[in-house]
RNA sequence: GUUCUAGUAGCUCAGUUGGAUAGAGUGUUGGCCUCCGAAGCCAAAGGUCAUGAGUUCGAAUCUCAUCUAGAACACCA
């Protein structure tokens, strides 16, 4: 519709296109669309208001959308035509499969990596917001036509997992699961902090991977593998899976390494210092460092995680150089500035970036040392009881099938509430509240909906009639669901998505208290109120799906 | 110290490329179940958009400075 206005706002005045803005009026009595003309002064026009009428004169609706164009001031508003308006958008929801994609993607490919635990670590709520983040993109850009493939690295060398190695030896493991394997991990660096012998152990280990003794390469897989595998329990709790996994120590024992160093010394880049370390002379980039190089080995020869890094992102842009995204925290920003300066060094265009804040726990940073960390495993457990509590409540009972798809819901919902950019001040409390801006409420929501579409039955060959201004309403965001996805694919900003689902869910809720649907004794009314709550349902669902949040039948 | 990000109602947050009277949720105070599921709906109160200047017909939005919080900056990953 916006395009539509725009292009005959060209035939009328010669401005350049990307002058004319199409705004969404602030009060419903304004219209649906306007147009802000004090934007369009040029030297042939001057006066906005003369611009206004000029345009409301000459405006040629060919296609009968608008009932009604007004000048109010320097603005001018267009009223739609919603008989003809929501007759058109229910149609096309109940005639298109996925309503919202125009398949923008064209089946091409797309590569994401995301969440890449360290081995070492259980995923807290801080850690999560990678991949709930990771998971709505990838989601997205599904749903938008794209062939996604989802990524995940496995850090299984590197000083911490040579220490977990030494740590197991040292120790043994009470049992096989991951609580096990991180215990040792606690215990052994702490003790690192004091035995200076450890370290030395630990790099010794590590020379002897990076020289390929199979031994020593064994031990490392065998106890990353356990510990991914205990991660990915978790993921999977989440709903969150992975399509390839690759491993660090890949990169070290065999030449790949060797031949990356040698293609940047063929451009003079690579540089070594007195004790033997090899950077990357990045003074070109303007990269926020002290200094601006890039360390890639250690004065023993081995190599740090930059290197491998940038081995692996190499194997990736390999894979898919045009559609390539990776999500990290902030404060990987300068690190991953770095690491492009030298793929843009090997003539290489680096991933794109999608960063995110931190997360603070109750206005504190959260801390494993100081136990100031809330395990997401945790956090599903509180969400959990809290609805069971409140189910209790209204003695009703529910099963554990449906609670996981709850958690789910509270726990996504909540956590991709928040901008990307802006840090999420976690409060269990709040979060697992759930009235109001909650999945909870959006699911509850649904069951409502399609509690009346399961007890009614309509015919899609009637026609449609709407006579309520709710009704308009609603139809005009369910069409607008097209243009948030577009933006989405730009802002790539979740916030945006759960704002829009929250906010059609409160324009269902109002129409389920004023206006009755079982009990409309018109059956074309009837009838048309039943599709558009079809229309809403399928929406919502969609926009949910892409959160990566189920929905339910029947609570 | 340098660079980046953020600061909007008591609390948690929206606010798209500058545009009409700054919006939600939550909490507080009232109201609404004989009626499609009240985990809901309606209403009221609640604001120096961190502070100060500037640009503009017009600034929460752009620029500069200051304050506050977070992050990054050579052998961790």
């Amino acid at each position: 519709m916006k395009d539509y206005i725009k292009e005959k706002v060209l035939a009328v005045i010669n401005i350049p296109e990307e002058k004319i803005k199409i705004e969404i009026p602030p009060e419903d009595n304004m219209g649906d669309f306007s147009i802000q003309c004090a934007n369009l002064r040029n030297e042939q026009y001057h006066n906005p208001l003369e611009i206004a009428n000029l345009i409301k004169d000459n405006f040629k609706d060919e296609l009968g959308y608008f009932q009604e164009i007004k000048t109010m001031g320097p603005y001018l508003n267009f009223y739609l035509d919603y008989t003809k308006f929501n007759s058109k958008t229910i149609l096309e929801i109940e005639s298109t499969k996925e309503y919202g994609s125009l398949n923008q993607g064209h089946n091409e490919a797309l590569l994401i990596e995301h969440t890449s635990i360290n081995p070492n670590a259980e995923p807290h709520i801080g850690r999560c917001r990678n991949s709930l983040i990771g998971d709505f993109l990838s989601n997205l850009y599904a749903f938008t036509g794209y062939q996604v493939e989802r990524h995940y690295f496995i850090n299984d060398i590197g000083k911490k997992i040579a220490l977990l190695v030494i740590g197991i030896e040292k120790y043994g493991l009470k049992d096989e699961s991951f609580s096990a394997i991180l215990d040792v991990y606690v215990k052994i660096s702490k003790e690192a902090t004091t035995n200076e012998k450890l370290e030395e152990q630990a790099f010794s280990y590590l020379k002897e991977v990076e020289s390929g003794n199979p031994e020593m390469i064994n031990k490392f897989k065998e106890i990353t593998d356990k510990c991914v595998q205990g991660q990915l329990k978790i993921f999977d709790k989440l709903d969150i899976h992975f399509d390839v996994f690759t491993h660090e120590s890949n990169y070290v024992y065999n030449n790949y390494l060797d031949e990356i160093l040698t293609k940047l010394e063929n451009t003079g880049k690579l540089h070594q210092d007195e004790l033997g370390r090899k950077y990357v002379d990045l003074s070109e980039y303007n990269i926020p460092t002290k200094e601006p190089v890039l360390v890639l080995t250690r004065s023993n020869g081995t190599s740090l995680y930059p290197m491998r890094d940038i081995a692996y992102t190499i194997y990736k842009i390999n894979l898919n150089s045009k559609h390539n995204y990776i999500v990290l925290g902030e404060d990987q920003e300068v690190y991953m500035a770095q690491i492009s300066a030298v793929l843009d060094i090997l003539g290489y265009k680096a991933p794109e970036l999608i960063s995110y804040s931190y997360v603070l726990l109750d206005g504190g940073k959260m801390s494993t040392s100081a136990g100031t960390v809330v395990l997401i495993t945790d956090f599903m457990q509180a969400v959990r009881e809290t609805l069971r509590k409140e189910f209790k409540k209204r003695n009703s009972e529910v099963d554990e099938e449906k609670l996981d798809i709850l958690v789910n819901a509270c726990i996504k919902f909540t956590m991709l509430n928040v901008s990307k950019k802006k840090i999420v001040n976690f409060n269990l409390e709040n979060a697992t509240s759930f009235t109001g801006e909650s999945g909870m409420y959006i699911l509850y929501s649904i069951v409502r909906a399609k509690s009346i579409l399961r007890n009614n039955t309509y015919d899609l060959t009637k026609p449609l009639v709407y006579q309520n201004a709710l009704e308009n309403k609603i139809i005009k965001e369910l069409a607008n669901f097209k243009e948030v996805i577009n933006e989405l694919l730009i802002s790539n900003e979740p916030a945006h998505l759960t704002k829009y689902i929250f906010n059609l869910t409160q324009l269902f809720s109002k129409f389920y208290e004023q206006i009755n649907i079982t009990n409309e004794p018109d059956l074309t009314l009837k009838n048309s109120r039943l599709r558009l709550l079809n229309c809403i349902v399928e929406v919502l669902t969609s926009a949910l799906k892409i959160l990566g949040i189920k929905t339910i039948e029947k609570l």
